[in-house]
DNA sequence: CTGTTAGCGCTTTCAC
DNA sequence: GTGAAAGCGCTAACAG
């Protein structure tokens, strides 16, 4: 920067004035000192930027797997708005576990972000965050009552995917679920139950089917219900439970949609390229990221009421092949 | 820093040896130091770290594409290897755009970065920021002839993969490909070029179709292959004109493999949902994201000789359902 | 509008 | 093995 100065033939104060800040500069010095800055190759250097001004442009981002096209996607829309607005994206997989998660929110801490958005693991992450001044903005799930957060309207979306078989007569439809301590699994498993009661059917509880979280636990878990549930539907409650679901179907030689119908929460690329297309419901991902990034700059700009903001996307249902009328026995 | 140099009653500089250095601060006092730390929720400030010691444990990662798993799962090695050897994976997306490649290039400057891995769009990238004193590797391509680098065997696959069919009987093997100009696209087709003269048959150049990246175009493109050459084969030489391909070859309810083979280049899941699967090549991208982060990090860490380090990943042949005898006529 | 001064939080000489 | 002092590169406060 000295030699910036001596170059334009000002003060250092003055260069860091002329790149950065508007105004406090005429428009002569700052080209002046835009040009000398050029020619040397100038580079400023964040750290000291940083650590001088108190503020950070990194952004942290905390997800449980990248490899799984929904938190891909979330990242990729989170990147974009980041990127546009001149902020930097730090990453990290916490694979769902709340160690790891908790390790990383201090390795964000110490590195002074301006704000962090997680898919939250556990409730602890987020306020310790908060707890230390930084903004946190939670997408697609919430823990805790505390702060910011970008949702899909999991319940309306379940309800929705559910009245849609119930309109194509299925009464059986075996809902495969993974969890529901987040308001994610437990707003699919209000929807498919309200979707139930508003059809005024009663709901046999053995319909609903816990796995673990991977594509091959759901493929037995499939198994399990088609061999021990009499059902004519099949509602895989994310994307990954899907694939095992079908695999099984597949496995089987099941005719889809004319044997079983398969619905899957979570449009993903995949599900319109298989035969049939599965029907599903398209939680515009891209967008909650985009929504989840643009709400924690927000409220780095302090440009948002200081009660806590709740940003809801609504899924939409996306009708394809899968899913077709109950067969009769 | 002041607070736990005070409580436990050392002074600053005996606080950063103590918590940080290894040597240079006797266990009894290192214990209490540390404790006096954990008292107070100490989280030491890494900008300021960064500055003094003129070192960043913060590496960039410049990829194209996000939503395309094959980048997702290279980010997911690479991020994987970083975490665990206490580094943060700043992450951009450049969109396969040279000036956003480049203008995300001087950010990580400006951030001074330990490192950069990155799947190059245009060599001035790598180049201006190995001018920069910044270590660079290349990820899955090369371009200009600096550095070092972590590639496939693009041509090897795309070797095996072509023999593959040729064994089968297809002498009208169309190639579906994006591009030529960086190491992935021309291996590719060296290795397709290199499978017919192997096999002694000589190759007709229309058989080699030139398509946009993305799905839309392949499927435009392989509609005009199918309409203007007789191909009993179609081999894409990447997931997402796969997409493309399988999207046409559906549209026209052509059987596969009994009517027309289908194999593709880089393997991602959906290729082993769809009926029939779909025979590719594995390159073990997440592999390849692994050891670039070890490479790079070995470079980092001054342990390997100056001179430039290759290392190729070898890709594997994954034959499934969808390539089978060529038809006869 | 611009220069001078001080100092962000930490690490690293250099004495002791 | 430990403390005191200096300073990484920059920006914010203050004069002018």
């Amino acid at each position: 920067m000295q030699d910036v100065a001596r170059e334009a033939g000002v003060s250092p104060s003055t260069v860091s004035r002329a790149l950065h800040t508007r105004g406090y500069a005429s428009p002569e010095v700052r080209e002046r000192v835009q040009a000398a800055a050029q020619r040397l190759g100038y580079v400023p250097n964040h750290m000291a930027r940083n650590l001088r001004s108190r503020t950070s442009t990194a952004i942290g981002v905390l997800i449980s797997d990248l490899r799984n096209p929904f938190y891909a996607d979330l990242a990729a829309g989170i990147e974009e708005v980041l990127r546009f607005e001149g902020h930097q994206m730090i990453l990290v997989n916490d694979n769902g576990d709340p160690e790891e998660e908790m390790h990383a929110a201090e390795t964000l801490l110490a590195m002074q972000v301006a704000g962090v958005i997680v898919t939250p693991v556990a409730a602890a992450c987020p306020k310790m965050l908060q707890d230390n001044g930084i903004h946190v903005v939670s997408a697609d799930r919430q823990l805790g009552r505390g702060g910011d957060a970008v949702l899909s309207d999991n319940k309306a979306g379940a309800r929705e995917l559910t009245e849609h078989l119930l309109g194509l007569g299925h009464e059986r439809i075996g809902l495969l679920i993974d969890e529901t301590k987040w308001s994610t699994g437990a707003g699919r498993l209000a929807g498919f139950r309200a979707a139930y009661e508003d059809a005024g059917l009663e709901l046999d509880e053995d319909l609903i089917v816990f796995t673990s979280f991977d594509a091959e636990a759901a493929k037995q878990t499939t198994r399990e219900l088609l061999d021990e549930q009499h059902v004519t539907a099949i509602l895989s409650a994310n994307n990954v439970l899907a694939q095992g679901a079908l695999a099984e179907l597949k496995r089987r030689r099941l005719r889809i949609p004319n044997k079983i119908s398969l619905a899957a929460y979570d449009d993903v690329p995949w599900m319109s390229l298989v035969q049939p297309a599965i029907t599903t419901v398209d939680q515009h991902t891209v967008d909650l990221g985009r929504s989840s990034a643009q709400l924690l700059l927000a409220r780095i700009r302090d440009e948002l009421p200081a009660r806590r903001r709740i940003v809801r996307v609504a899924p939409r249902l996306v009708v394809r092949g899968s899913t077709g009328p109950a067969p009769r026995n």
